[in-house]
DNA sequence: GGTCACACAGTTTTT
DNA sequence: CTGTGTGACC
């Protein structure tokens, strides 16, 4: 029984068998963090018998949740237990929305509230201003939300919050945010933050539901722990209060969302919380060489906010990294793609060694993708772009979305006011077509084909330019999704809360999915590995960015950040800078970053 | 009701 | 520079 031990070292042994009372797993990148949560979890599962839905799982991402789910599963067969259930295991909001809507008989709007994104919230927000007489050309709509928002992360309602306001522009937040709830409710709408807030209001309101839960969940897990905000602290806390079963796994070190309310002291004073404590550091790296790793850690140690791990590994001395001073980013672009060829033509004993798929390109800044894509779709190099502008958000997909919306709630004015924005004509004959369907019938492709026929939306969007032949295919997109989901309510919370990623341009052939070069922010990386890796911009004002240079700790969670990308790299990492940049349209000139400046020279071997 | 031109903003991003 | 959104004008 003790083979699912077998293949850990003896520090994640002993995260996973430490299965009673709070555990704080502190995992450095590459140590085998989610092999050691995956592992804990089977243990639990078939060595102390404990019933999986006993069991609360919690990831930051889907992407981490499906990862988990299939590797639990796989873990669960190897030791030839066939599974009748799965833990919880999915996101703070996916998890808080099951419990909602299945307590729906104590909320004031019941189980079919809908859920807003961030551009139904700043729709919403916009209204609020409108119907207050605040001109949302003085009071930005985003700025506004992004208030709200760090309020409700604070768990600060739309009453109290004027309590909280400082200064002018608080304190006309202070008058916005309780008429945004108010139209969130006339709505029957939560936002995101609303999903945790009010599943904690619930739990501390209703003690009963609060109890039904303690007791249901009796072991706890949270990854990415230092990513938490203090709400989702709290609704951790209140449900391990009984039996603090708890583990969290985090890296202090990995911190690169304070900016959207997420709190590292959640994770450093976990063992104030929890004096019984058991810490666990897990920080052999299994993934990168030497050299990157001493890279790594010399530009995180400057950082004085918290001490750092003593990051090590076996793995070989492996190649210096490569400094590469570009002439503008053009020449940046250039340079990067023509060593991918080259490496991929001839490793070093003249073999072909790499393919497209080893490498990432990593980048502070969305905006600074359009020039890399330019030159690869050039030089011919097949690319996969993760991020950039959300296929969800898009405004044909935002439009025939509404559509779907109001016909699953027909008291969403957002949705509604969207529709009428689209043409009155057109409105019409969506409320004629609506009155004399058969809507509980139809599948939600079925419906969605209807509302297409029957407003001409597709006529309307494609004017036959390249845009709108791309808006077409990406309705089309939407539709193919639609058709994995019967239900219009399941599509829509599918929508809402998964935000799967859907590649605009429709299917593409598994030779271009599967082998192309990856091009990402250093956020979407976290989490990630590749053989080779490229850090383009290392330059100050863009890594460091400029808007992070003048406070100490935003300066921190800069070099956090690019800690995060040094440490996908297994075998060779570049770094680049470019001395002459276009930024708005503007030629600036920018400096080497500092953090690579940071790094011992013997490490470094400047290209050319 | 729909189109076109101008203004304007513009880290990071998940849910 | 470039995408988006608003408002004036047909």
């Amino acid at each position: 029984m003790d083979e699912i031990l077998e293949t850990l070292n003896s520090k994640q042994k002993e995260a996973v068998v430490k299965t009673e009372g709070p555990v704080l797993i502190l995992a450095g990148p590459g140590s085998g963090k989610t092999r050691c949560i995956t592992h804990r979890l089977a243990y639990l599962i078939l060595q102390k018998h404990v019933n999986p839905a006993a069991i609360l799982s919690i990831t930051f991402t889907n992407k981490a949740a499906n990862e988990m789910k299939i590797r639990t599963i796989k873990l669960l067969q190897e030791h030839n237990l066939k599974v009748k259930s799965l833990p919880w295991l999915g996101t703070f909001h996916a998890s808080c929305v099951k419990i909602l809507r299945r307590e729906g008989k104590h909320l004031p709007y019941g189980s079919d509230f809908v859920i807003y994104d961030s551009k139904d919230q700043e729709e919403t927000v916009k209204k609020s201003l409108l119907e207050l007489h605040l001109d949302p050309k003085k009071f930005s709509p985003t700025n506004v939300l992004y208030t709200i928002s760090s309020a409700k992360n604070e768990l600060i309602t739309a009453k109290e919050y004027v309590n909280h306001a400082h200064g002018y522009f608080q304190e006309i937040v202070a008058k916005v945010y309780p008429k945004y709830q108010s139209i969130l409710r006339k709505n029957k709408a939560l936002d995101f933050d609303d999903l945790i807030m009010e599943t904690i209001f619930l739990f501390q309101e209703v003690p009963e539901v609060l109890h039904k839960y303690q007791n249901q969940f009796q072991y706890i897990q949270v990854d990415e722990y230092q990513d938490t905000n203090k709400s989702q602290y709290l609704l951790t806390k209140l449900l391990a209060s009984n039996h603090h079963n708890i583990c969290v796994v985090g890296d202090p070190g990995q911190g690169i969302y304070s900016w959207r309310g997420a709190d590292i002291r959640n994770i450093l004073e976990f063992e104030k919380d929890y004096p019984e404590v058991k810490v666990i550091k897990l920080e052999q790296n299994y993934r990168s060489t030497k050299t990157i790793i001493s890279a790594a850690k010399q530009i995180l140690e400057v950082n004085t906010d918290y001490p750092s791990m003593k990051l090590w590994t076996e793995n070989f001395e492996g190649s210096r990294i490569s400094i590469y001073e570009a002439y503008s980013e053009k020449d940046e672009a250039l340079f990067l793609t023509d060593t991918i060829k080259s490496l991929l033509n001839y490793g070093e004993n003249g073999e072909k060694l790499f393919q497209y798929s080893d490498f990432a390109v990593l980048y502070r800044t969305n905006a600074q993708s359009r020039i890399l894509e330019e030159v690869l779709i050039r030089e011919g190099v097949p690319y996969k772009l993760l991020g950039g502008v959300k296929f969800y958000e898009r405004k044909e997909v935002k439009d025939v979305l509404a559509y779907l919306k109001f016909l699953a709630n027909p008291a969403d004015m957002i949705a509604w006011e969207r529709i009428q924005k689209l043409g009155k004509r057109r409105s019409q004959k969506f409320i004629d077509w609506k009155e004399k369907s058969n809507l509980e019938k139809s599948s939600s492709a079925e419906i969605l084909d209807s509302i297409l026929k029957e407003t001409g939306y597709l006529e309307y969007i494609n004017n036959g330019s390249e845009e709108g032949i791309s808006r077409v295919e990406n309705v089309k997109e939407l539709r193919s999704v639609a058709q994995s989901f019967d239900r219009l309510q399941d599509l829509l919370e599918n929508i809402a809360l998964i935000q799967d990623e859907v590649t605009p341009e429709g299917q593409k052939t598994d030779d271009q999915n599967n082998n192309s070069v990856v091009l990402m922010t250093l956020h979407s990386a976290k989490g990630l590995e590749f053989p080779i890796v490229f850090l383009a911009g290392c330059e100050e004002g863009l890594l460091p960015h400029s808007r992070a240079m003048t406070d100490k700790h935003e300066l921190e969670e800069e070099r956090r950040l690019c800690y995060v990308g040094i440490t996908r790299a297994k075998q060779k990492l570049y770094m680049t800078y470019a001395s002459k940049r276009q930024i708005f349209g503007a030629e600036t000139f920018g400096a080497i970053s500092r953090f690579i400046e940071d790094i011992d020279k013997d490490l470094l071997s400047w290209e050319q």
